[in-house]
DNA sequence: TGGTACATGTAACCCGTTACATGATTCG
DNA sequence: CGAATCATGTAACGGGTTACATGTACCA
């Protein structure tokens, strides 16, 4: 359950209320961790139980600032050290798998669309990573910088990928 | 969802009953689509009723073999051309995020255990494609290799990732 | 005063995991 | 005959998505 640690993670030294939140879910994590505003309220509300975060101010429209605890400071802390490696599900994979299904053209087709795919998701974190204000200083630039750099890294190695797919499918037909 | 695909997928010109998709799902799909036991009867249930696929024979123990029907076969077909992306979520990236949480020589360490995994999961993967009975002609083995070469190209880019990140975090800690 | 942004929550549903439960056949 | 393998299913629970529901404050 990391949605809990990617809460945790976006208080550490700013309080933050659900609507905050929502918003940092939906730009800077967007990519790496997706989650919906229904979610975040009731995992708020969840670690609150468990003490693992405070309401620490109130505010107009029933707001709720919610602040870090020691408790949820260093469970995050622990949650960062254990690297177990997560089972990776992929679709477009599974798609591959069964592509002999298709015709050859259907196929290469197909790959064509992938290496646009990332070639498009490449520009785009391009673009975010030019754009973006990096320069406020806090972890989040820092290792988001990191986390970016993987993004670049896998669209380009998909787009290559799928460029070699596709000639060796090619390849094979004739 | 694409359990419901994989399945479809595993049936293409071979019928076969739960307890045969089941192996496949731990063998050949393991590192694509994994899938539970309890998950694969329940979908080949639905799927029957659906009428995507058939109970073409029965066998000892309640042994039911299904096969794929022609709206099935249609299914797969229409599943295999559609490639909308698929939202992304990863605990790995999670805690790159998070790292400035932790002193700069435990970041270090978990990116180390992160090049270590991935090295051991290329290492791995390179067993497989030694091992592996690639050669029974069938179009799992041609497109099984396609798969298989993006999971080589992605945990070598990995283990490249995790060590330049780690080369960033120690300059910037100096 | 009317629209937009702020702000929080609930309910139904789907997918996946774990654990439990049961029994038949084959083979040494 | 006993163990391993074959074979199918159910139940409980957790996480995620979509849709619904409600209301307040701000500002043009």
């Amino acid at each position: 359950m990391s949605l809990r640690h990617a809460v945790l993670g976006l208080l550490v030294g700013k309080p933050a209320s659900g609507y905050d939140l929502m918003k940092l879910f939906n730009s800077s994590l967007a990519n790496v961790w997706p989650a919906t505003q229904s979610q975040v309220y009731g995992e708020l509300a969840r670690l609150a139980d468990n003490g693992l975060i405070d309401v620490a101010a109130e505010g107009p429209r029933g707001r709720k600032e919610y602040t870090l605890t020691e408790e949820g400071l260093a469970e995050l802390r622990r949650w960062l050290m254990d690297a177990q490696p997560e089972a990776q599900r992929s679709a477009a994979l599974l798609r591959v798998f069964f592509l002999g299904v298709l015709t050859p053209e259907q196929s290469l087709d197909h790959l064509a669309k992938l290496a646009e795919q990332a070639a498009a998701d490449h520009a785009r974190l391009r673009e975010l990573q030019k754009s973006r204000d990096w320069d406020e200083g806090g972890m989040l630039t820092v290792n988001g910088r990191l986390a970016l750099e993987y993004g670049l890294r896998l669209y380009e190695m998909r787009e290559q990928w799928a460029r070699w797919a596709a000639q060796q499918i090619a390849a094979s037909d004739r």
